[in-house]
DNA sequence: GAGATATGTCAACATCACTGACGTAATTCG
DNA sequence: CGAATTACGTCAGTGATGTTGACATATCTC
């Protein structure tokens, strides 16, 4: 039962300091949506959903992988994780294989089929950040990947550098 | 059970073309999960979570805003809103009031509560990315914020920059 | 007055996350 | 060698957030 008259308090000037930027933080959600969004449609064909997604990525980007690592990166539960690899395992997108130092570990590679999903989702988002890049300078991308690494978590800023700057 | 030895096809060369930015799409992953990631913390306190906080914002950025107007903001449905708003109205942060012109309609307002809570995530959030801009170039932010809104789906641009341009 | 519009609500369900507990195999270390 | 630790798997329960579909109510428009 919404109220016929205000009830209390009633939004005083918001005292919104100018030095908010709403443009970045409101185009963040925008973009993020956006940008998830079209694989969101692919990944359901197949019954996935962005879990999926990120595992399939960064399985393909680090074959090999051990649960651990993977954990590591995407910073959930292991029974979260376990889920949705279960599935990918079950469904022949992602194999994994005992570890041969260390019998205990599961190195994780895509197969054929997991590879040729993730490049098709890898392709549609690579799309769009370079029609995004297209209007801007060629510096463009280079300062836009140095405000994202700014907005991670300074505990964390390293291990994602060292992450993206591995050999591959 | 894990397979102990290989299965199926065993992950031939990913065909990686040089061209997708892995750095890029890889980055906003992990910015947005820490973008989000304080706040969290924050709302958990009052028992809120993310839909919360959107919610919330977009009241204290459109004081008046429209159920219609936030959908589709939102983009999620009435009943996922309803939930959320129906919660933050319960516990004081969020009023509605009964349209003048067209009595059918739910003008949204944040009461004091929800200012002051709106405003300690936006400070959380604006503090994380003057931090960023900080290393950066004057023009860093303009080129980042072009960026994103290159990413936003172009039928969805037009409708969020007049968002972001409105008088406030 | 009829039909469209804005909102609210009920019910069922899916996804993705969580905590907590426990099991098993393999490795490490004293 | 035997105990502790590590890596992983799994069961059970829960919560937040989203969905579809159907229906109700008040109000506005024509």
């Amino acid at each position: 039962m919404p109220q016929t008259q205000a009830r209390s308090t009633p939004a005083a000037p918001p005292a919104a300091d100018a030095t908010v930027p709403y443009d970045l933080i409101e185009l963040l959600f925008f973009a993020y949506r956006d940008f998830v969004g079209g694989p969101d449609l692919i990944l359901a064909e197949y019954g996935f959903g962005r879990a999926h997604h990120r595992v399939l990525h960064f399985v393909l980007r680090r074959p090999g992988l051990t649960i651990a690592e993977l954990l590591d990166i995407l910073k959930i539960t292991k029974q979260s994780l376990n889920r949705v690899l279960k599935e990918l395992v079950e469904t022949g997108f992602v194999e994994q294989r005992t570890g041969v130092q260390d019998k205990r570990q599961r190195h994780l590679h895509a197969t054929a089929a997991g590879q040729d999903l993730a490049l098709r989702l890898v392709r549609l988002q690579a799309q769009r950040i370079q029609a995004a890049l297209a209007d801007l300078a060629p510096e463009a991308a280079e300062t836009v990947a140095q405000y994202l690494a700014g907005l991670i978590d300074p505990s964390e800023r390293h291990k994602v550098q060292g992450f993206l700057a591995a050999p591959r």
